[in-house]
DNA sequence: TCTTGACCTTCCAGTAACAGGAAGGCGTAG
DNA sequence: CTACGCCTTCCTGTTACTGGAAGGTCAAGA
């Protein structure tokens, strides 16, 4: 199969996936014209990471779950480990978005939102003192 | 005031506040031996940044809050609306974390995590459905 | 006076994960 | 023969810095 392809059936961007051979995540077989050659094995380690990128693992997380992928011998333990990890951080990351949130409601809230000057909002970030 | 007491009082790196000069957003003066020199104003302005910085706003919406910072003729409601349209952007990351999360609390549940190959992470992210 | 150490300067490279675009080869249908 | 779509490589740009090298400046101490 060609690169279009292979996009098509993986839901990756050629430009991504050439980016996958740099990096040598996935790399084809080339035809005599340069093309390159997609194997059945190769397309399923893209689709693989399609899968494990939009859940929100890095490249090198999915590095290692493809060695794990294809290392029929693993302990199912490691893979868990590596997810519970990331729903680890991804809880990291809601905690301090919600801060965030809670900090900027608050300060817009106070904001009349009129077309006077006065704003709560600027005040803050200036570092002055609401009174 | 030089670059290590602004640095020690706006809570920024030295390293940043160069950058921030290079994109023009503080240009502080120079002394004769070529070492910056900041006004108190530079200071406010890093200050500032420091700030919208931390809630999430990206440096070309700092930008604009500055222009805002500095407009003492400007809308509180302009202000507002900007302050508002990143809380709506911090409800949307959130939400594709939740939605990250679920997913894979979902996997997680269903993997033993034992020393067994067998793994329904594994199998999910490879395209296998589940029987 | 010399040296040491802290502080400052510029410049270059690297980060994460691609996306956009230019210049040009390949393949097939009309 | 040409047009068009698909393919190739290579270079640049993105975001917001961070690290590090090479070297100038300044004040204090021996």
């Amino acid at each position: 199969m060609n690169i279009g392809q292979v996009s098509e059936i993986s839901g990756l961007p050629a430009k991504t996936i050439r980016y996958y051979e740099d990096i040598e995540l996935v790399t084809p077989a080339r035809a005599e014209n340069g093309y390159r050659h997609y194997a059945e094995k190769d397309v399923h380690r893209l689709k693989f990471l399609q899968r494990s990128r939009s859940l929100g693992f890095t490249i090198e997380e999915c590095r290692l779950l493809l060695s794990l992928y294809e290392d029929k011998q693993r302990a199912s333990a490691d893979v868990k480990a590596i997810a519970l990890e990331k729903i680890k951080e991804i809880d990291r990351k809601i905690s301090e978005l919600k801060s965030l949130k809670k900090t900027l409601s608050a300060l817009a809230k106070n904001c009349h939102g009129d077309n006077k000057p006065e704003c709560p909002i600027i005040n803050d970030f200036a570092g002055r003192v609401v009174e």
